[in-house]
DNA sequence: GACCAGGCACATC
DNA sequence: GATGTGCATGGT
C-alpha cells in the first residue's frame, strides 16, 4: 500500500469514472443561478428549481432584477431554503447589474482573485459558491471544494482534520497545473466517487482508489 | 421517521 | 477564532 498524491488519485478516478461532462451546454447565466440554488441542496432538486425558472422565463438577469421576492421564492420552492436562497440569487442580481450592467461577460475582464473577491463580498455567496461560479460559470482556474472533497481529503490523507477551505483548495492547485478542465473534471470526479464509495459511513468497497493508504 | 444533500450568514461565547 | 443555529425541499 502507497501514499497518493493530488495527480495520481486524478488519474485513478479519470481511469475509473471516465470524464464528467459536468454542467454541459448550458448558459453560464443557468450555471450561475445552479450555483446558488445548490448550495447544502440534492441536485435533483435544484433541476426542478431551474426548469420553474426556465418555464417563466426567468433564466435571464433583467427578469430576475425585476422579478418580486415572493414570485421567485416560490419558482425555486424544490431547491429548498426558498427564501434565503431567493435573497441570495437577488444579492447577486443587483450586485451584477450594479457594477457591470447585468453583463456576465464584463466579468471577464476581472482579474481572478479581484473576481473572487468581489464576490465573495456579496452576501450569500461563500467560498464554494464563488469558486464554482468562477470554474464553472466564467472558465476562470480556481478549484472547487466541498464536502465530498474534504472527506475525500482527509481519508487519503492529503490534509489533516482542521485544514480550512483555503487551504484544501490549496492542496490541490499546487499539486496540479492551472487549467479549466482539469480543475472542472477533478471536481466533478470526487462529487462521482463521494457518491458512490467515499460516503460519510461507507467502508469504500470497490473504490478506485483502494490501491492507496486510507485512513478510517 | 431519521438522515442526507455539490453552504452561508449570523449570534454568541 | 471557534462553535452552534436557522434555513426547507425531496430522495433513500
Amino acid at each position: 500500500m502507497r501514499a497518493g498524491g493530488v495527480r495520481e488519485f486524478y488519474e485513478a478516478l479519470m481511469a475509473a469514472y471516465g470524464p464528467q461532462g459536468w454542467w454541459p451546454g448550458q448558459s453560464a447565466t443557468e450555471i450561475v443561478i445552479g450555483a446558488i440554488l445548490t448550495q447544502n441542496t440534492n441536485w435533483g432538486n435544484v433541476e426542478r428549481a431551474i426548469e420553474n425558472l426556465r418555464s417563466a422565463g426567468m433564466i435571464d438577469w433583467a427578469a430576475l432584477r425585476d422579478v418580486e421576492h415572493h414570485r421567485l421564492a416560490e419558482l425555486i420552492r424544490p431547491a429548498g431554503y426558498f427564501n434565503v436562497k431567493a435573497r441570495r440569487l437577488k444579492n447577486f442580481v443587483n450586485w451584477l447589474w450594479g457594477h457591470y450592467g447585468g453583463d456576465l461577460e464584463r466579468l471577464r475582464d476581472v482579474p481572478l482573485e479581484t473576481l473572487r473577491e468581489k464576490l465573495l463580498s456579496v452576501n450569500g455567496i461563500g467560498r464554494e459558491t464563488a469558486d464554482s461560479i468562477l470554474l464553472y460559470a466564467l472558465e476562470r482556474p480556481t478549484f472547487v471544494v466541498d464536502a465530498y472533497t474534504a472527506r475525500f481529503a482527509l481519508r487519503h490523507g492529503l490534509i489533516d482534520e482542521d485544514a480550512d477551505y483555503e487551504r484544501l483548495k490549496a492542496v490541490f492547485e499546487e499539486g496540479l497545473e492551472r487549467d479549466v478542465q482539469l480543475f472542472n473534471e477533478y471536481h466533478a470526479l470526487l462529487v462521482a466517487v463521494g457518491k458512490r464509495h467515499c460516503r460519510p459511513t461507507a467502508r469504500c468497497e470497490g473504490c478506485p482508489l483502494e490501491g492507496f493508504e486510507h485512513r478510517t
